[in-house]
DNA sequence: AAAATAGTGTCTGTCAGACACTATTGC
DNA sequence: GCAATAGTGTCTGACAGACACTATTTT
């Protein structure tokens, strides 16, 4: 009888066939009034010159976990540190990379346009905002990416309602009237102005901050920021006017 | 300048230190009116006779894609080929597994209790149900599995009352009270009937089954099926008495 | 008739949605 | 004052939640 000791001593990890095991990223932001996502032309085999979500192999000598090698993929291309991140989903099987059998963990990223500076990474020829139309972007994507960002972009319609998330496609500080814009571009419709600040208001997720916004020549407005809860907060009912 | 082809004919795969990649499963039911998780006794090592969710390692040789992956070790395990089945989520880190950086993609299983032949596979030495008390069992687990036994619960428990999830935890046909009974042992706590019904009718999810039940001394009950779209639909409102 | 569960009808408070109104700034 | 945006108040219809009622079966 062995016991684990003995058992990790004999183990031999490379006996097994493992598949290929990469991350992937849609990192999206509102620019010019549009939901946009960030897409790198390829610079290498395979799919080279096609455009594709940032990500890459997981290297188990760097990162010390999933998220790690999430965050390692979105601060190379955008220099960001900290934006919001979760996780869609996983995809595996043996089609969709022709190096061999691949899994790939998507993840969708959340930040404000300002300040972020694109740089290339090396592999990369090209980075880039495109403007997401429905549930996609207008051009062919490499290996199964555009199936992908079909899924992220739902993920992310389908939470706009019921949670505070597109507070993090914002800076520090914002207006009620600039969440309200933002929640508008996501949804592609009006927002009843009343109902959406007693509703964001009422839930908590943000708090007001010192100061306020003036812009032209109007009534400033009070700037707010987004409190700890903000991201998983679930509104009892829909926030947006409307169903869905 | 080098092709594609080319490119994949000098690429060596083994080059990469890929991480170990594995499914897990939790596989619910409702059995003597709890909820009840399949947990099966390690027969190997590492953890060996610790108890832990069904799993393994994804061979690739064998499963077409992820899916195929968890439905192989869910098969094995009851016996059963097509229940509802959802993607949880992804965990890997270098530290949850004794052998090595590792990848797990966890998926949860709903399936009626009846008909299922719990059988131990190689590697196992005892598989059985576990109640679900609260947001997982009261035994320690092997691996990360109790996180990601609390990662599943929590999944299906926040689904519970948005959706028509618990249908697939019932057979072929059931009625409406019946229905009512598990979502009541899924939220912990009494539905009104008449909102129940109405919800559940006007969402459209079931249809009336030909035939009636009847079980004892009472007005014989309407048998409803689940419908295709059962599982994807998402209630405008909440579906239970009291919010979340 | 009694027991037991199936199934329906009605009332009420709350809230989303609509819309109109007031407030505060620059010009 | 006028334009423009910020922010508030009020009305109404729809529906969740509560509760009482009717219906259908066996014993």
């Amino acid at each position: 009888m062995m016991d684990e000791a003995a058992f990790l001593e004999q183990y031999d990890i490379t006996a097994y066939r493992a598949p290929i095991a990469t991350v992937d990223m849609a990192i999206f932001t509102v620019l010019e009034e549009q939901l946009q996502v960030l897409l790198y032309r390829r610079g290498e085999h395979p799919h080279k010159d096609r455009w594709a979500l940032p990500g890459g192999i997981i290297d188990v000598g760097v990162d010390v976990d999933l998220e790690a090698a999430a965050r390692r993929k979105l601060h190379g291309k955008t220099g960001v540190a900290s934006p919001y991140l979760e996780q869609v989903a996983t995809v595996g099987n043996g089609g969709r990379d022709p190096r061999g059998w691949s899994l790939s963990v998507l993840y969708f990223a959340l930040l404000p346009a300002e300040g972020v500076t694109l740089s290339h990474g090396w592999g990369a020829a090209q980075a880039q905002w495109r403007p997401v139309t429905e549930d996609g972007v207008d051009m062919p994507l490499a290996f199964d990416h555009t199936e992908l960002l079909t899924a992220a972009v739902q993920r992310l319609r389908g939470k706009v309602a019921y949670t505070a998330l597109p507070a993090h496609l914002l800076g520090e500080e914002f207006t009620l009237s600039e969440l309200q814009r933002v929640y508008e571009i996501l949804l592609g419709r009006k927002i009843e102005k009343s109902a959406f600040r007693k509703r964001i208001l009422d839930a908590g997720v943000v708090e007001s901050a010192a100061g306020r916004k003036r812009t032209g020549a109007n009534r400033p407005a009070q700037l707010y920021r987004r409190r700890q809860s903000a991201s998983s907060h679930l509104f009892p009912r829909n926030l947006a006017t409307g169903d869905l």
